[in-house]
DNA sequence: TATACGGTATTTGTACGACAAATAAAAGCA
DNA sequence: TGCTTTTATTTGTCGTACAAATACCGTATA
């Protein structure tokens, strides 16, 4: 019934993400009953005590909840830690459904503009040379072969840099789920025909404003990146989130 | 050394609580190492399981690492999960030094201004009539008495179902971290004199303009509350942040 | 002296077994 | 039928034992 992909160790880790990936891909719904704790441990050939350790740890991300004589029922998606960087980093590739990425490219839409428009003000000089190191590290394959793809790394750290420079201890919880987000991306990038040179252009504004300190600029560049993303996805996103950029 | 509150019950959640609290309002500081989880269990006298449960739950939340042979240590403010609702409800009280507030309110600001935007192009009727019940409730006391303070529950649920209301997965995770904001603010009014009125006023117009499917009203009716709120609070956000309402 | 190696002690991790507590479901009863 | 009691199931807690990782220290060697 339950059993590890094969070739993975049975290990605390594995089984955990496991069953992550099994509730958020939606096979185990929301609801579902899983085994009681014994025989749920024998179906791994685990201990009772580990089994124990795997559902106190989707407990506390909101994926299952427990009740005695019930036994553990998986939650509805609306009680999931979404932000949760394990969550996410034992998700990868799942939350990607096209109502996953939307809503997270929505976010990204709200939050990374203003994020840039703080950091332009509030940036310290280790900020900045973190952000310029990214952003060079981005481009580097482009010095040699005019359409080489962007450095996925270096693009998410870019984007992390930004959101930590704008000091503010919430937004930083975000840098995981853009993480997630952007490897996406990425993975779909194989497919699509994307304009990387435009993009590159892009962050370099952004980097560019936040040095110069100018958050209007670092707002709109920002938005620009972003924007690029979305039709590089091709995905709808609603018009209805108010920025400078859609006028 | 370490003793639970007069009068609380040793039990799980107590200990948990505790624990929380003595990170998070910085008495245990980082990289403290906590003690080994044999002595610790016997100090609060409960079970190495039991103590070892409660340590899963904070590891959980990015609150402590642990290793073999070196202990349990405290970890930085930076690998919290500020947006675990959990963590917030232990917390409460507490992450409200204005360090805490100033970056709760920033983010409020950057993120309900949108969602009240999204609000008023997504929401069901369910969802208006949940909004609209809610900002009866905050104003019904004020029917009787003009200087009446609102409704502080109704105040949070009025938040939150506006989040809610916008359909975003991931913006729903904040509807936690509102209610401290809220608890907090409602707990500082009984020293501050606030203009009731003015703000159920503003609560309004976010309501209408929710109804009538307008967005860019819903987003600066939104940003009203919430300027409300901070001069309530007597915060000095950082004029950075971007909304149609600075101009 | 400095470095590499190896043993030892400490601390968390895993396993097992037993019982407690909660509670859903069944049985008994007026 | 409607209420109470019993029973069975499942998670919660406890204690003990051992495994695994690793910081620390002492020793040997270049």
């Amino acid at each position: 019934m339950f059993v590890l992909p094969e070739g993975l160790l049975v290990n605390k880790r594995n089984i955990t993400e496991y069953l992550v990936r099994q509730i958020v891909s939606g096979k185990l719904k929301h609801n579902t009953v899983l085994p009681n704790e014994i025989s749920f441990a024998a179906q791994f050939g685990v201990s009772r005590t580990m089994i124990r350790d795997v559902l106190k740890s989707l407990e506390g991300k909101g994926l299952i909840e427990r009740k005695t004589n019930v036994g553990t029922r998986v939650r509805s998606i609306h009680s999931w830690n979404l932000l949760d960087q394990e969550l996410l980093d034992w998700s990868r590739g799942i939350l990607t459904q096209s109502r996953f990425l939307l809503s997270l490219m929505e976010l990204r839409l709200i939050i990374e503009p203003q994020a840039a428009a703080l950091a332009a003000v509030r940036a310290n000089d280790e900020d900045l040379l973190k952000i310029r190191g990214d952003y060079a590290r981005m481009g580097a394959d482009m010095e040699k072969d005019e359409n080489a793809p962007l450095d996925t790394e270096a693009d998410i750290d870019f984007h992390k840099s930004v959101i930590k420079a704008c000091g503010n201890l919430f937004l930083s919880q975000f840098g995981g789920a853009i993480q997630g987000a952007l490897h996406h991306t990425i993975y779909l990038s194989n497919k699509v025909q994307i304009d990387h040179k435009a993009s590159l252009g892009c962050h370099r504004r952004v980097v560019d404003a936040i040095e110069n300190r100018d958050p209007q600029k670092a707002y709109s560049a920002m938005c620009c990146v972003l924007n690029n993303a979305i039709k590089d996805l091709n995905l709808k996103i609603s018009g209805v989130i108010i920025s400078e950029f859609d006028s």
